[in-house]
DNA sequence: CACTGCGTTTCACTTATTGAAACGTGTATT
DNA sequence: AATACACGTTTCAATAAGTGAAACGCAGTG
């Protein structure tokens, strides 16, 4: 029972998330990154086409289809945890300018493990930080990665500077829950999401590191309470 | 050359738009929703589980996985026509009050046609309308439905009161390009997206109606503008 | 003009998908 | 309690269905 999968949805898949990466490849290019023979390629892109996942752009090119579009935002929505942040995301901007976001664990996939960006608020800052909705980032040197690991100190809060980008430092507190057992006892703790906020570096300065810092764990916390009280009743 | 499509990958997408719509399902109703034998849904469902398509939740019903979420949210980045309709929203919120959408033709799906919701900017009326991106609708008795078609009247922007939901009227402009044979010549108009706000009827009133409908007719054309630029030079 | 790479189609091989049946379990029904 | 039912899961033999090498036409390139 280890692995009961079908080959051919496993490349059809991996072809949709190749276009999708690349946000458009040809026909060849596709067949190379996936390792398929071009028939193949060329048939199961068809089927993907057809049932809107890709689409033919006016080059010939095969590019992200509206289904894929549709069908993630239906699953943002059914995302509790991004509507429940959603008012602590606003605090923060209004607090500190910066864009605001919500990171969980990404599917373990190649590469590692690693955290994406669900959910955002833009900051007011005319410089500021662009949206990352949709982008993963590694676990190890991001800030966000290191709280979704469980590796936050006993501030509440951890601070990457320049980790995954230059020039960028980015401030992530974890929203976690206490896990028990059966018996009521308690086992850990996981980690659901996790707040940060990314801003250019040379904005920052300790004791704006050190403010942000409690607010975003404050406001973390605010997002378990609203989360428990949705869970529990 | 007809329909050189493969089942087993038609079937899994379906499951996977099965469960997105449904927003959590059981596998015996996925089983019957997409009329499949239980091993065979199964079979597939754990497939786009391992793929991180779908996921279980605690109580063993399948979701939305996050590799949708991530791929959808890549897709929308790639949707050049969001970034430069923004600006737009932004403005027809900031003068309207009320949430401000961009349509598109959905994938023809079963069901005829219908145009789907691809960006959205919030109103900042207390009473307004949420969020709709992800949701489809059908052209007929839609106001971005009819402009979409190219049912626009001389007037620029089409209304609907009471369309696709009791008490609320909305009101859309379409982003048309003109179309262009090799020689020169121009052959029809083709619509590539819709401007489009959602508002409680209640607070619509004639001149109200015909005040919005201008401006939005006027974004329609601005982001037209914006959007040649993009690909003409 | 030869050459290379692309998108496409065809086709014989057999692999890999399929669905009925059977099982264990938990939940209604009697 | 005993029965019946529905669900998730596994097994397995039949064969339907996916596969990739090869060949084709076409367009761009040296």
């Amino acid at each position: 029972m280890a692995e009961p999968s079908t080959r051919t949805v496993e490349r059809a898949l991996q072809l949709l998330g190749s276009v999708c990466d690349a946000g458009f490849l040809t026909l060849a290019d596709a067949a190379r990154g996936t390792e398929l023979s071009a028939s193949t390629a060329l048939r199961l892109l068809r089927t993907l086409e057809s049932a809107g996942f890709v689409r033919k752009d006016d080059e010939g090119a095969y590019r992200p289809g509206l289904r894929i579009v549709q069908l993630g935002a239906q699953a943002l929505s059914h995302e509790s945890i991004i509507s429940l942040a959603e008012p602590a995301l606003e605090r923060i901007v209004e607090a500190t300018g910066e864009s605001a976001y919500v990171n969980v664990r990404a599917h373990h996939g190649p590469g590692g493990e690693h955290g994406l960006y669900i959910a955002m608020r833009e900051g007011t800052h005319s410089v500021r930080h662009s949206s990352w909705v949709g982008r993963t980032v590694p676990m190890e040197g991001s800030a966000s990665g290191a709280v979704l690991s469980g590796k936050t100190p006993k501030a509440g809060y951890v601070v990457v500077d320049r980790g995954v980008e230059a020039d960028v430092t980015a401030i992530a507190a974890p929203i976690a829950v206490e896990m028990h057992a059966p018996d009521g006892t308690t086992t850990g703790t996981r980690v659901i999401a996790a707040l940060s906020i990314v801003a250019p570096s040379y904005r920052m300065n300790p004791e704006k590191i050190k403010a942000i810092g409690e607010l975003v764990a404050e406001e973390a916390h605010n997002v378990l309470t609203a989360y428990q009280q949705e869970n529990q009743p």
